[in-house]
DNA sequence: GCCAGAGTCCTTTTT
DNA sequence: GGACTCTGGC
């Protein structure tokens, strides 16, 4: 029986489905079907006798991919084994490692994470010596931060720094040199970070002409999904595949590019047409998640941006109910009325039908304290990653040994947990296992720390009798099993059974590089759980694609979402907006605003007073409903009655030295608050300014003009 | 010289 | 709560 495409989808949607040959670009508005139409593409391709194995799906996570093929194996009733899908990293991943020669690593090579790279930073920064003693010389982070935007948006440090972080321009050559090292290093030990994925991908497709036909050949039909968010060298590497035929499709929103800060770049879909001649730009504007009103209040969230966005999403849903805007008096009682909204929704809903978000990870904590109190199961994404865990990357490292004895970083990690020994330590065991005559410095070690010699017999034993994945780690595991108890006395059942699920997953793995690879890239070991009927509580980056029955977003207050990063360069701004946009469309009936009176600061101990979000204060009253938590506790509806006064001044940084009077410093102009009155100067570099609508802003000299 | 533990400061988003 | 620095003890 075959599939009524004309009658599943929509005129536009039926058109993207059905012009498989020649490049495509699909502007697909929040909600309006893109992955309805990437499905059934996909099922269309094969239908019309496409074998499986020459499409290529590349999604923004791994989890996107599976799901799309998974749809498109239900609608057609058949298997698409063979295709192959995943994110740009993972296919890149398997790409190289396929063609470990032909890239430079014979003997293969060990993909870092990101605490994996800071701590090589960091250990570089130590032996160059730069900054010693410094204690407000930039952190690690904030080093690799520069050097893998550098990477991803092409340019050099130099630019980087003048445009994004201007305050840390001194520092400039500092980062060079630790770029220039991190590279060496890297190549050195055979290690690649996730941009090297797509560096070396992109090399090998430039440089190796046979393998470049064989990937073109192989892949007749690709599509690419999220194009918005894409980088540079991303759009390069689709060129590159795609070759003559240029049967790719590309599909995208460009008011849901969020992911600048990574190297994403816009003008990836808006120049598409030019880059592949002949492309057939598809819009999809009805939106068919969510009802009216929601869409009333995005639209005019969008209509507000600096870039004007040529769309206004419309629905045939309608709805008699508007989006509310609670104000609560703290974010503690923000928990607490989120879980009584969670409670009410829930007559209505599943739990997993509802979602929670906020802009950044370590938001939900309070949510996570109230839920977990009343019993209600959640789900949490983004944030702290399953293998980014401690406990998780402890086992690892033992995983990576096995591998690859030459894994310095692996051996760091296993050999601190040895009681005195401590990193010059490390790198002197290290020299003696890997050099001639070494045997006897090692020898003296393995007599003075027994555990030191139980874990090199260990990974002696393991090696010599090579099993599946799940048994090495059971191995690994019971190996680690006194060091967890003693290093997390307070917690180890916990992430014992983290540990368990580590296991778990390897079962299904025949190969343990394979395994710690994907574990790397996206690797998501809660992926079973999301069928419970658990609440979702994730960031909005995370929740990128999907959609929900009920949204409710927290902490829609000054410094929170908009993020006070983002409030030096109008263009973090502007991002801050599309999040924002990104979050509301995840909704489909219902969505709740959460605009907490006052935040409690953990670092001092007091709830600061804080201010809505400036996304909240502009939308017009016709396009929600106040409400108001009550002293006495419930809610109050507030509808016609305008925000409080927005001139309340607060207290932001106590502990920053205020040197001038105040009220003698004149006025400025900022690019995004427009004229405001110099409070005081804040030392070294920044003025706490008072902006009529927005409330007191600390900002860079850099970023305001006096007058 | 090296390690371990105490004290201090600051918290974005992700492959 | 984590990352970093500082300091005392071996």
């Amino acid at each position: 029986m075959s599939i009524d495409y004309e009658q599943e989808l929509n005129p536009a949607q039926y058109e993207a489905v059905k012009t498989t040959e020649g490049p495509v670009l699909v502007i697909a508005g929040a909600g309006s079907g893109k992955t309805r139409t990437i499905v059934y593409r996909l099922a269309h391709l094969v239908e019309q006798g496409v074998d499986p194995a020459q499409i290529l799906l590349l999604t923004f996570t791994r989890k996107a991919a599976q799901e799309m093929l998974h749809r498109a194996e239900t609608i057609l009733g058949r298997s698409l084994h063979g295709t192959s899908g995943g994110t740009f990293h993972s296919f890149a991943y398997a790409t190289l490692r396929m063609n470990t020669h032909d890239i430079g690593y014979p003997s293969g090579f060990t993909l870092l994470d990101r605490g994996d790279s800071e701590s090589i930073i960091r250990d570089l920064r130590k032996d160059l010596e730069l900054g010693k003693g410094d204690k407000s010389y930039p952190k690690k982070n904030t080093m690799l931060d520069m050097v893998t935007k550098s990477r991803n948006k092409e340019r050099t440090i130099d630019a980087i720094v003048e445009q994004e972080a201007y305050h840390l321009t001194s520092y400039v050559e500092d980062f060079e040199t630790i770029a220039e090292e991190y590279g060496k290093y890297k190549r050195h030990h055979a290690l690649m970070d996730y941009d090297d994925l797509l560096f070396e991908l992109d090399r090998l497709l430039q440089e190796n002409e046979p393998l470049r036909n064989q990937l073109q050949m192989r892949f007749r039909y690709i599509m690419v999904d999220e194009y918005q968010d894409t980088n540079l060298v991303q759009a390069r590497i689709v060129k590159n595949l795609a070759g003559k035929n240029g049967n790719v499709m590309a599909v995208g929103d460009d008011a849901q590019s969020i992911y600048a800060f990574r190297g994403a770049n816009v003008a990836n879909i808006l120049e598409y047409p030019k880059i592949f001649e002949g492309t057939k730009v598809i819009r999809l504007e009805q939106n068919y998640r969510s009802v009216q009103p929601i869409l009333t209040m995005t639209n005019h969230i969008l209509a507000n941006a600096h870039t004007k966005f040529d769309k206004k999403l419309f629905s045939d849903r309608q709805s008699d109910r508007l989006p509310e805007i609670i104000y609560s008096i703290s974010d503690q009682t923000q928990a607490r009325l989120v879980v009584d909204k969670v409670i009410e929704l829930s007559r209505k809903y599943l739990l997993h039908e509802i979602a929670v978000l906020f802009r950044a990870g370590y938001q939900s904590y309070h949510l996570e304290v109230a839920l977990t109190r009343i019993g209600i199961k959640y789900q949490k994404y983004g944030g702290i990653r399953f293998h980014e865990a401690a406990h998780v990357k402890d086992v690892i490292c033992y995983l990576r040994l096995v591998l690859n004895s030459h894994d310095t970083m692996a051996w760091q990690r296993a050999l601190e947990h040895i009681k005195g020994v401590g990193p010059k330590t490390v790198a002197k065991i290290y020299e003696a296992m890997h050099t001639d005559g070494g045997e006897t410095y090692l020898g003296k070690m393995r007599k003075k720390h027994a555990e030191l010699d139980d874990l090199l017999n260990e990974l002696d034993a393991i090696r010599a009798t090579p099993g599946k994945p799940s048994a090495t780690i059971d191995r690994v595991m019971a190996f680690y099993q006194p060091i967890l108890t003693q290093k997390y006395p307070d917690d180890y059942p916990k992430r014992q059974a983290g540990l368990e699920q580590l296991s778990q997953i390897a079962a299904n793995y025949s190969d343990l590089e394979t395994f710690l690879g994907d574990l790397s890239l996206d690797g998501d070991p809660d992926e079973e759980k999301r069928k419970d009927n658990a609440l979702v509580l994730s960031t909005v980056h995370s929740s990128k694609g999907l959609e929900w029955k009920a949204v409710l977003i927290i902490d829609c207050v000054e410094d929170r979402f908009p993020s006070k990063k983002s409030l030096n360069r109008p263009e973090d701004l502007e991002e801050e907006r599309r999040l924002m946009y990104v979050a509301c469309t995840r909704a489909m009936d219902s969505l709740h605003l959460f605009v907490p009176k006052t935040i409690y600061n953990r670092y001092n101990g007091v709830s600061d007073p804080a201010l809505p979000s400036p996304f909240v204060l502009e939308l017009p009253n016709h396009t929600f409903e106040r409400l108001q938590e009550a002293y006495s506790g419930g809610l109050e509806r507030k509808r016609r009655e305008r925000p409080p006064s927005m001139a309340a001044p607060r207290d932001m940084e106590k502990s920053s030295t205020t040197t001038t009077d105040p009220g003698s410093l004149g006025f400025c102009r900022h690019k995004i608050f427009g004229k405001g009155k110099i409070i005081a100067r804040v030392e070294p570099n920044k003025y706490r300014i008072n902006f009529p609508g927005f409330g007191l802003k600390v900002i860079i000299e850099d970023y305001v003009e006096l007058i």
